[in-house]
DNA sequence: ATGACTGAAGTGGTCTGACCACTTGCCCCG
DNA sequence: CGGGGCAAGTGGTCAGACCACTTCAGTCAT
């Protein structure tokens, strides 16, 4: 049973870099404390501090000058990306991707909904795991979004899709998440795949639309019973 | 004036990484050669492999499970995509910002009325300004979104505006503005306002695909101007 | 023949200590 | 005062060793 998956060890080393930061009240620009200075700080090797420090550079949260130092980088990133609800995200998704799967309908690809039979199919043997279903789902979507043939359609899919990968969405996740739920939403997403390579842009923007509010309905089930 | 920034060390290991995922036809979940193997086979130590992995799994294009392997991550980007063409943004913000206009219609938020109200009178003061005029413009975008209520979708929306303001985007896009344009820019702008205010969902989408429909073909005539 | 347990091999995670490349600041000289 | 050089401090990288975890294969018991 997958359960909580443990926390990778550079999160751990990532947090309390961010920690500190909000301790000192550091403002975008301001410097950290030198990489040998926090390895000793936090108790761990360089190595293993960098490794935590390029998680952090690569969400934008630093910035890291070789021979000079550490930053607090540019906020507008960070905060964004702390800000969103698992709501937020299911609607977001919901308006968006309706809106992409009725593009890519119209477009009607074949090599997009030969992507889709090939995902849905590893979708129906991957049924008894979860990780391994969530994968393909997200590769779904995104195979749906480049069946616009538009990349920043895929790239931005792929971005809100991310989200639904967060820590906190995924430990709610995990209570609805069982082989009966893939099974309903690999029954939407067939919906979906039909009504794109039928060329039926209504349809297919109604069976995402109907998708990702039944995984809505799903997860707010979810959240009830885990208030409760 | 930034400039080029050099590219960070661990990103050239990252992209080589990628480039064997796509030579190598991996698909989610498809394991990837041991660090030991891959460390050997780019010439570079292990613990620099691993800062490029970390990158790639912090950007969900990996996933690393200790004492089993790496596996290609969820949705894996469009790697493809190199850097997003004026038409595919123009394209796709038609898409994107046609299912927003919609969606704020329905919601019809007074507030979200009042500030599209707000930037569409500093828009008009502004015509001979044509940066003032682009920062007004991306404002009213933006207070579209937000008329969803949605803070993922504002900014989603604002991503999207920020790829508009590329250098070479703009370049190009300066071929066509100007106070003509900007004019009737403001019409447009001005329809959609009334669509969402009037809550009419259908003619706010319309409205907004037209505006975007008609910037497109302002484009193009000045991407033809540019060509010869 | 099947299932469970154990051990070995392979995996990622971490450390130490050394060295290299780059940046910044200070001092000296013209 | 300005420019150049050097030292100190910074991040970047490496090799080699060891640890914790996972997976698979083989063996034993039922």
């Amino acid at each position: 049973m997958q359960g909580d998956k443990p926390r990778r060890p550079y999160r751990v080393i990532a947090d309390q870099i961010l920690e500190l930061v909000a301790e000192n009240g550091l403002a975008p620009g301001d410097r950290l404390p030198a990489e040998r200075e926090l390895a000793e700080r936090f108790g761990v090797s360089r190595p293993s501090l960098r490794e935590a420090l390029i998680a952090l550079e690569v969400e934008g949260r630093l910035d890291i000058r070789m021979g000079s130092g550490i930053y607090v980088g540019a906020p507008a990133r960070a905060a964004a990306i702390e800000g969103e609800s698992p709501f937020e995200v299911l609607q977001a998704r919901a308006i968006v991707e309706s809106a992409i799967a009725e593009e890519a309908a119209r477009r009607c690809d074949p090599a997009a909904v030969a992507a889709m039979d090939r995902i849905l199919a590893r979708m129906a043997e991957a049924m008894g795991d979860p990780a391994r279903s969530l994968d393909l789902d997200g590769a779904f979507h995104i195979a749906v979004a480049m069946g616009t043939g538009n990349g920043l359609l895929a790239d931005m899919t792929a971005d809100i899709y991310r989200l639904r990968l967060s820590p906190f969405f995924s430990r709610l996740a995990a209570h609805f998440e069982g082989p009966g739920t893939w099974r309903l939403a690999l029954a939407e997403h067939g919906a979906i795949r039909d009504a794109i390579a039928a060329g039926d842009a209504g349809a297919a923007r109604e069976a995402m639309r109907h998708h990702l509010t039944e995984s809505q309905r799903r997860f707010c089930g979810a959240f009830a019973a885990d208030a409760a």
